[in-house]
DNA sequence: CCCCGTTGTGAACGTATAATCACAATAGAG
DNA sequence: CTCTATTGTGATTATACGTTCACAACGGGG
């Protein structure tokens, strides 16, 4: 029973990953349970002995993208000390996740939600100003330090730096990878660091 | 007949004016033949007598946001002469714009888009890239005046502006307007502010 | 070995919705 | 007034999709 418990937790995490993967490249609406069913390799009706209904699928998708950026943040912090060098790293994991395909947005923006649209809704922005959170912390530990400028609000500075990311994956989206978003991150970057060090502090970073 | 084309012309305004609120109400997905029908006063299938399918009322919707950011930055250049003023007026009026419900984003993330999803991203992209180089464009006179540093890239600080208003955009629509959007955008213009101007220009404006 | 819980299957149902079509109303041109 | 093009109508079709259900396969514990 551990052993059928488990399997179970396993193609859970199969349908979820299969259908955040279909969202990523189609979008919600694509992501159809027949569509979920045959990535996974068992038939349409297989899926609600894993999943109640759609909805809950898209909690899990929610989940992993969630768990995702929270990692990213993490292992930006374990690998430097600097918080503006931890901020940078932040982003261009951000972007990397961008050019995997993971479009974040495309499920945020959920015109979707057949039932309870607003259980969705209040998930995601639980994800979102979780992320927040957690960059605004990394400001705070710099304006700490003296690195970053503390007549800010750490919480914007975080919403700034998603701000560079953002618009450049609906491009990237629009354009089908056709827009050079790595590029454009380091280049918003230089802008950025200038915007939120004391201005004795000449931001490093290539 | 010119008496009936106009007729036809304006009958055609009203769907595209009557669609375009419904999904900023709503999103793309809700935003059905029949929905827009009624709001009209008309019967689903007279909408045919007008748009060849739904693909083209979300055109023309499409059209009418791209006209009226254009009309934005127009508005915010007549208003004053600093650069640097107009990119504060060209902000404050998207601002103003998402807050009348208009998420623009929603149907550039159409995951929609069931027949040429191809044609829509194009349009979607046309318009944001004519925005971003209208933006540009003024960014570009402010450096020709010594008002903004000429050591970035013109569209990179377009992109940056618009990074202060799409994440923002994103939370106030999550939070059914739960967010003080015009707050956030000017607490981040003074961060904007500093990352774009020269230093010896200390920013004006509140 | 048998039993039962878990997982997969195929058929079926209900619903939402885009789109078509034959027909009626209407209004302006001649 | 009559003819015709335009616009609106109601019925209908086609389709895609979420969801349910009765039943089969299977595997481990008693």
């Amino acid at each position: 029973m551990a052993e059928a418990k488990l399997d179970t937790q396993v193609r859970r995490e199969q349908i979820a990953e299969a259908a955040m993967n279909l969202i990523a490249a189609q979008g919600l609406r694509r992501m159809s349970i027949a569509a979920v069913a045959r990535r996974v390799g068992i038939v349409p009706s297989g899926i609600y002995r894993h999943f109640k209904n759609k909805d809950e699928i898209i909690h899990a998708v929610l989940d992993r993208v969630g768990r995702r950026l929270s990692e990213n943040v993490e292992a930006a912090c374990r690998e430097c000390d600097d918080p503006l060098e931890q901020l940078k790293g932040v982003l261009m994991r951000h972007i990397r996740f961008i050019r995997e395909g993971r479009a974040v947005p495309r499920m945020v923006f959920s015109d979707d939600a057949q039932t309870d649209n607003s259980r969705l809704k209040q998930h995601a922005t639980k994800i979102f100003s979780g992320y927040i959170g957690q960059v605004a912390e990394i400001v705070g530990q710099g304006q700490s330090q003296g690195r970053i400028r503390s007549d800010v609000d750490p919480r914007t500075v975080a919403m700034m730096l998603l701000g560079i990311v953002v618009p450049a994956g609906i491009i990237w989206h629009l354009t089908d990878g056709g827009f050079d978003v790595t590029r454009h991150a380091q280049q918003s970057w230089r802008l950025f660091a200038r915007a939120v060090t004391n201005n004795e502090n000449i931001p490093v970073s290539q």
